[in-house]
RNA sequence: GUGGUUGUAGCUCAGUUGGUUAGAGCGCUGGUUUGUGGUACCGGAGGCCGGGGGUUCAAAUCCCCUCAGCCACCCCA
């Protein structure tokens, strides 16, 4: 018979990878809960609507990478690409406009691409949204944030922070502008792909790594001299608190976000080895995008980072450390004695208890073995007449008899 | 979507110019007499050679198609 296969792009996690995986998480929560961010969860479905009207329709995500479908409802439905806009939708569903609100996530997001290293169709994020009040102070907060969480990873070093600004709407219109023209009066210099992103969204060309490009693009104006007065001192505050706070970063005038409701602040912190999927964390602002969703005049600003991009950087040394100890018999007789004893054993934490309940004694004993158990406790028939069972400790190869009214106290003693 | 590359045992891989019954290491499993693991020795199981078609007396090997994995581009976390 044909086997079932898994979904292209997906991936079961078990093993190291899933301790992988809730080490991130759980290092995330503690930064984030230290920085009184509150946790919030959405739903992974959505309405279509609330990535169309926020993305941009010109964006790769919308216009080709989500899956959606029309349920037996009739409703458009997505799984949703990204968090940040479904954040937004549950902050203006559940009316959470009124405060500063500072919210983090973590969960599944999906978008139908071709996988490749570092890029699956359903992968993982977790992330930070700051809601609220405009001011580069939260800007500051949150990337201030982003560094102690790369930090308790231990993958900080291994990355640099770039930064940008995309300036408000009205410097990002002037700058495409002035963008635009000189790229028109360039355009024979253009790669294709380049001269078909220009009607569409010309400042993506920015970032393109064809040759033929990168040469043009550096004669390009600078976004950075377009900003107006007040784009220019938000930005100006942000890059003078990050030197005070001794935060290490590069200015890149060619660092452009994707999405369309990013203005001002965009971020990202990329691997310095020349890798393809270099971005493992990155962010920016995003004033408009929740009056785009039929919400009040709130800005904000976040980041979101791919858990299996923090996983490729990863020194991998989780250590259990949690102790081994297999119980079993000498005679299936007792193997009912050997699960009374745990019924009415309470065990700390450190001890991970393992009933191995088939085969010869020795096979029991090199089962354990090769579990890599820290010690054995064994029902022997002869021992167990006294009401004792054997202890065997594995490193030292010693063994004693422990009375089974103490074993509690005995493993207390031991661990 | 475009391009490159790889599919042989549970895993990592050999497999000659096409030629008997497709191999190794590791793992799994049984044994080396009584109630004791690690090391050693001797056995065993396990393969539609990714799938389909073609060439040939003969295909894991050559040709075509297809599927899957990996990698790169586009784009992104």
């Amino acid at each position: 018979m044909q086997k079932v296969r898994k979904v292209k792009g997906t991936k079961d996690l078990f093993g190291n990878e899933i301790l992988n995986h809730n080490f991130i998480k759980n290092q995330f929560q503690k930064v984030c809960k230290s920085f009184n961010f509150k946790q919030i969860a959405t739903p992974i479905l959505e309405h279509c609507e609330v990535f169309t009207k926020s993305l941009g329709l010109s964006s790769d995500i919308v216009s080709k990478e989500m899956y959606n479908f029309v349920d037996q409802g009739d409703d458009n439905l997505v799984l949703r690409p990204e968090g940040t806009a479904a954040i937004a939708r549950a902050v203006i569903t559940n009316a959470l406009e009124q405060e500063n609100n500072k919210l983090f996530y973590h969960g599944p997001m999906f978008r139908r691409e071709k996988p490749q290293a570092g890029r699956l169709r359903q992968f993982h994020q977790v992330g930070v949204e700051y809601i609220g009040s405009k001011n580069f102070l939260n800007d500051l907060e949150i990337i201030l944030l982003a560094e102690k969480f790369l930090d308790s990873l231990g993958i900080r070093n291994k990355l640099v922070l770039q930064i940008n600004s995309l300036g408000n709407s009205i410097s990002r219109n002037a700058y495409n502008l002035a963008l635009n023209k000189f790229l028109q009066k360039n355009i024979n210099f253009l790669s294709d792909t380049s001269k078909e992103r220009l009607s569409k969204n010309p400042l993506r060309i920015l970032d393109s790594k064809e040759p033929k490009d990168q040469e043009l693009i550096k004669e390009s104006p600078d976004i950075t001299k377009h900003l107006d007065e007040e784009s220019r001192v938000f930005f100006e505050n942000l890059i003078n608190g990050l030197e005070k706070l001794q935060i290490n970063f590069k200015i890149n005038r060619f660092l452009v976000r994707g999405l369309d409701y990013y203005n001002h602040t965009a971020f990202e912190y990329i691997t310095t080895e020349e890798k393809s999927q270099n971005t493992v964390l990155a962010g920016g602002r995003y004033d408009g995008l929740i009056r785009s969703l039929g919400g009040g005049e709130l800005t904000g600003v976040g980041w979101a980072a791919g858990i299996e991009r923090i996983v490729m950087k990863l020194e991998r040394s989780i250590k259990c450390d949690s102790k081994k100890i297999c119980f079993f018999s000498t005679n299936q007789n007792l193997d009912i004695e050997v699960l009374k004893i745990i019924k009415n054993t309470k065990f700390k934490n450190s001890i991970k208890i393992n009933v191995i309940n088939s085969g010869s004694l020795k096979k029991k004993f090199a089962k354990a073995n090769k579990i890599g158990a820290y010690g054995c406790i064994i029902i022997g028939e002869s021992e167990w007449e006294s009401k004792k069972v054997i202890w065997k400790n594995f490193t030292t190869g010693k063994q004693e008899l422990v009375n089974i009214d103490n074993i509690e106290e005995f493993f207390n003693k031991y661990f």
